[in-house]
DNA sequence: AATATAAATGCAAATGATTTGCAAAAAGGA
DNA sequence: TCCTTTTTGCAAATCATTTGCATTTATATT
């Protein structure tokens, strides 16, 4: 998403877009890979050093309720955010040794068959699928 | 896993089978569904009102390493933990509304190809996969 | 440009889940 | 029973995240 999309749809619902906020924008737009809010703090606060915690998790929330950004619960139980870039979501590859993420293309919720979880007697709103394990760098080691 | 066997497994690495181990395992074993640590704690205090919450924690905590329970972060952030019956792994659809959570058969980890993760130079050891939506009942209202 | 109003921020304190240090208690073997 | 090691309960600490509130900022209006 660009900017400029993300400006209309924060003005469409009545929010403003803050320095603050290009700062958060700026950091996640330019390595798209998952962040903690810690990073997403120290990052912004080298440009902005009087940046607050409070204002980076509050934004990060929002954005995430307005699907700007993507909200993430990997192996840890820190929160993840990830900026929403591509039409189709996907999944990550998730390194134990060092952090690292990779994007990778296979989502299994299209693999599964409906009749399943009508089964259950579930309505599915969304899916999370990660894989753990070691990266060449950390499994060399 | 049967409880003799799990006795076995704990001694063979020097641990003891306590009174608080015997009732975590209870209740876990009793309903296989994914329990909060507070779940389990409410739980054992019934039968045994002097049970403190680092007990819980800490043997929650050594099972999952152990291999006797799951420990998985939910969408929440809060752990919960399951016994490791099966021989087999499963994953789960979850229901946003009440909690419920169900096992379901479909494993997509059997369905990517290799390749793909070799061609990122990595190695896998674990995945997580699950399912969110509301369940029949929650669906109702 | 000055003013008005709602939204956003920084700060400090609160929260909730989980972890830790430590002294006392319990388990299991000698 | 005695000894050694593990485990427990308790209280305090830690870590991520959230909240209340006074102040500041963004933007629309005059
Ligand atoms: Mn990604
Ligand atoms: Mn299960
Ligand atoms: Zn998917
Ligand atoms: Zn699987």
């Amino acid at each position: 998403m660009s900017l400029e999309k993300i400006e209309v749809l924060l003005r469409e619902k009545g929010y403003k877009l803050t320095e603050q906020r290009r700062l958060i924008l700026a950091i996640l737009q330019s390595n798209s890979v998952p962040h903690t809010a810690q990073e997403v703090y120290d990052l912004v606060k080298l440009a902005y050093s009087n940046i607050n915690f409070s204002t980076i998790y509050r934004n990060l929330e929002l954005m995430s309720e307005l699907g700007i950004v993507d909200k993430m619960n990997l192996k840890s139980g820190v929160s993840h955010f990830e900026i929403n870039d591509r039409e189709e979501h996907h999944h990550h590859v998730i390194c134990k040794g060092c952090g690292e993420t990779k994007a990778i293309d296979f989502c299994p919720y299209k693999m599964i068959n409906n009749e399943e979880l009508d089964k259950l007697g579930f309505s599915a709103t969304e899916h999370k699928f990660e894989i753990y394990g070691f990266c060449n760098k950390c499994n060399a080691k």
